[in-house]
DNA sequence: TTTTTTAACTTGTAAATACAAGTTAAACTT
DNA sequence: AAGTTTAACTTGTATTTACAAGTTAAAAAA
């Protein structure tokens, strides 16, 4: 009778298909198992497992039909909750690069940070990181992150290279990503930027600023991101 | 027991709260009555008044706290799915004002659309629009919109100077977003940008291109749009 | 053979019920 | 009076059951 019951149901079987439907057991476009059928599969009932496919649904894994069934939708290309469509070549995680700027480093936050911190995360302090990304060996964006430095074991030892942040968070801490805001402008680059994203000085580049709120409670994480558009747009459904 | 009986129990609920929060019935930060006091007042079950909330929850009206209850949020000052946030003052729908540069149009789509369109939307042709919105009497955003002219009678003759042609949609035509994709980019204003939005050529300006999904089948919505952001951002929460 | 009808699927809506788990304030103890 | 316990809330999870509504393919009729 003894069973690891912490998880609930819905988030297991979500956890299931969206792995699934990600490595490729399900193909895009096909249709997922009835919903009958994974109640028996799973030995659960109806309201449970639809829980969980309106969490694939919310999640863009899949889109529901009545009469018809769960059709599974292309996996999001999403580098963090960034997406790049590309106009040079296509743009599978294959052709990605991450250069770390800045190693993960635990310091203080910012004296003028433009959130409010709570006092757990101000005492904490903060894991700071700087990475470039780059597409056919092309610069294409720029990013800073803040977290707070609250329960991470080991987290300054680990490489960023070639696994996303965000999905180290979730499989390593299980911290997973539940919303945020973020405010964009276009600027001019300056000395820095410019030299970083291979651009001549007081070219437009995209300025991003986004407050990450997680499933943790005020656990959030704190981006700037600059953007070169000149090859390649930030591309994002909702 | 004849009812009007197309509309689901849960969406009716989620209407009428909707309205309550966007009226001011329930302040922001204050409790919404607990599911079981809706469900006494509404007569139906806990899992339909869930349902509602739970729609409220993902259109961001409110967020809920186990134990505690349904929080209301601040609702969000969209102006279409784009918010503003302003560097110079408050911006309330007060402030905004919008110049309508080409009134609805009935005409063919362009020749090179860079989507695809389904027979029906490409054989009724497309309500072309042009719009410029000012914040304090300044330009900010110039938007373009292409929407298929499918069922939307008086559409060409409506105002849409103060009513947002998001809000008309939904409330004249049942017309809802159900989500959609787009494409952003910083670029350099040319002429006719410049003077749009009151700027020298060459300077950054954000691009955005973005299909829009309705509840209506094979209904989408098209826009571009170019935002001055030179004194504001385009915020947004997801 | 072609068309129509039917039956067997699918998801959508809704009820009634039960218990778990987090929050809060009143009641009780010390 | 101050701290602790309890009870009464809240939302979260889950089962069971039933029918409605959309889709599809097989069966029946023309």
């Amino acid at each position: 009778m003894a069973e690891e019951n912490k998880v609930p149901q819905h988030k297991k079987i979500y956890e299931i298909l969206r792995k699934h439907i990600l490595t490729g057991v399900y193909e895009e476009g096909s249709l997922l198992p009835s919903e009958n059928e994974l109640c028996a599969v799973h030995n659960i009932t109806r309201p449970t497992v639809r829980q969980a496919l309106e969490a694939l649904v919310k999640d863009g894994f899949i889109s529901k039909k009545q009469g018809k069934g769960s059709i599974v939708r292309k996996p999001p290309q999403d580098i963090g909750i960034l997406s790049i469509s590309g106009t040079a070549s296509a743009i599978g995680n294959d052709y990605l690069q991450t250069q770390i700027l800045q190693k993960p480093l635990i310091k203080p936050w910012p004296e003028s940070f433009p959130f409010d911190l709570s006092q757990t995360e101000r005492e904490s302090g903060c894991i700071y990181m700087e990475r470039l990304r780059l597409v056919d060996e092309q610069p294409v964006f720029y990013d800073i992150n803040h977290i707070p430095n609250i329960n991470l074991p080991r987290f300054t030892s680990r490489s960023f290279e070639n696994k996303s942040l965000f999905e180290t968070l979730r499989s390593q801490y299980q911290i997973e990503i539940k919303g945020g805001e973020q405010k964009l402008k276009a600027v001019k680059a300056n000395q820095r930027i410019a030299e970083l994203l291979n651009l001549p000085v007081g070219e437009p580049v995209l300025n991003m600023e986004r407050k990450l709120v997680t499933n943790r409670e005020g656990f959030r994480i704190y981006s700037t991101i600059w953007f070169n558009s000149a090859k390649h747009s930030i591309f994002g459904t909702f």
